[in-house]
DNA sequence: CTCCTATGTCACTCATCGGTGACATCTGCA
DNA sequence: TGCAGATGTCACCGATGAGTGACATAGGAG
């Protein structure tokens, strides 16, 4: 109708992005983003070729993962000021709260334990490159962590990451509120001990 | 063709749990099943009724989730010997290897974070009793946790959970390789850390 | 043996999906 | 002005899904 390739791409991507936040990759489908873009499915293949290269398409375009800012704050290396435990509690609690706010990489959470697809392997690129330069924050921290703090982290990550999944569908978990800001409180305040107790650092215990 | 009600059933639900454990729900379906099990799907239909009802009698046969005694062993009072840290880890870490083991279950895992379908709300009770179970058997235990136990108990279910689920698809996990029994063992001690020093009962530090 | 019903088989409907070919129309360029 | 390619529209294909109605037959009850 409008004649503009640019804005119907536009309106296709912006599609997709309603379609994985709202219904989630389950729904997901070329005639269901066609429909949702008011656009005709023909043009979806024209302009980007199919679904693999259409996800990767919209995955370029959006951030899906937490920079390393969001998390760390503007100077990263100013984690170097603290000890180590604070500092990784610190950071695993802001990656908590920037996960949870990003309802489409909930949703490509979830997907990846069903099926590897051209979001999820966009999303591990990006993943390892943070956790790189996570690891390089705390690497800059007062006092040297000993015991496995690599497998500590792995565990915390992981449990934040199923926790705010599984927050979409369902209200607790055990005996936290996975919903309210109440139960993520506590949760965090575990995470904090646990940092806290488990990553010894010499300087400071 | 044998004309025997009872066997066909079961050949029914034989092939559920063949299709979950070796494809998954992405490609499970009425068609997928009665293919399977080499039946025609009206036979599904009538002595079942639906997908529903299926998935329903299904659960009703299997053991989607390890009992409290694969778990705490043969007398779970017994665990009222250790101190509560110690029991917290060898309990978590039991639960662990019980899940990683149960195929059927993983797909379920990794599938309620998408859609909430019969076998969830059947996995969901069972869970919730197994938890109470669990609870009771640490109860028993010598000393009186400090902290947010519940919490930390959350956090490294969760974590389990999660990098369960994962292993099916991707080998590695931050720096861990949650498909070798190796990565596990170290994910396994820093669970016994974290119980450790976390949950501090008055007895036993 | 005869009939009735439980069991199994077949053939279909209707909806949706991914994908494609053919056609209409707009717009910028020669 | 007229043409060509870019853009958009429409109608279709084959495959697959869930679900149903009609029919065939085996085997037990009378």
């Amino acid at each position: 109708m409008a004649r503009d390739r640019q804005a119907t791409e536009e309106k296709i991507l912006q599609a997709v992005g309603r379609i994985l936040a709202e219904q989630g990759f389950h729904n997901f489908g070329i005639n269901a983003v066609a429909r949702q873009a008011h656009v005709d499915k023909v043009l979806i293949y024209r302009y980007f070729g199919g679904m693999p290269e259409l996800l990767r398409a919209y995955a370029e375009k959006g951030s899906y993962w937490p920079t390393i800012e969001e998390v760390a704050g503007d100077n990263p290396e100013g984690f170097g000021r603290m000890p180590v435990p604070e500092a990784v509690a610190t950071l695993l609690c802001n990656f908590s709260r920037a996960v949870r706010k990003r309802p489409v990489t909930l949703e490509i959470l979830a997907w990846e334990a069903i099926e590897r697809n051209e979001l999820a392997k966009v999303l591990e690129k990006v993943r390892k490159d943070f956790t790189k330069q996570l690891y390089r924050a705390i690497a800059g921290s007062r006092g040297r962590p000993t015991g496995d703090m690599a497998a500590i982290v792995t565990l915390l990550t992981a449990a934040i990451n199923y926790l705010a999944v599984r927050s979409r569908k369902v209200g607790k978990y055990g005996a936290v509120n996975i919903r309210s800001e109440e139960g993520w409180r506590r949760l965090e305040s575990a995470i904090r001990m646990i940092s806290g107790r488990c990553i010894v650092s010499q300087e400071s215990m």
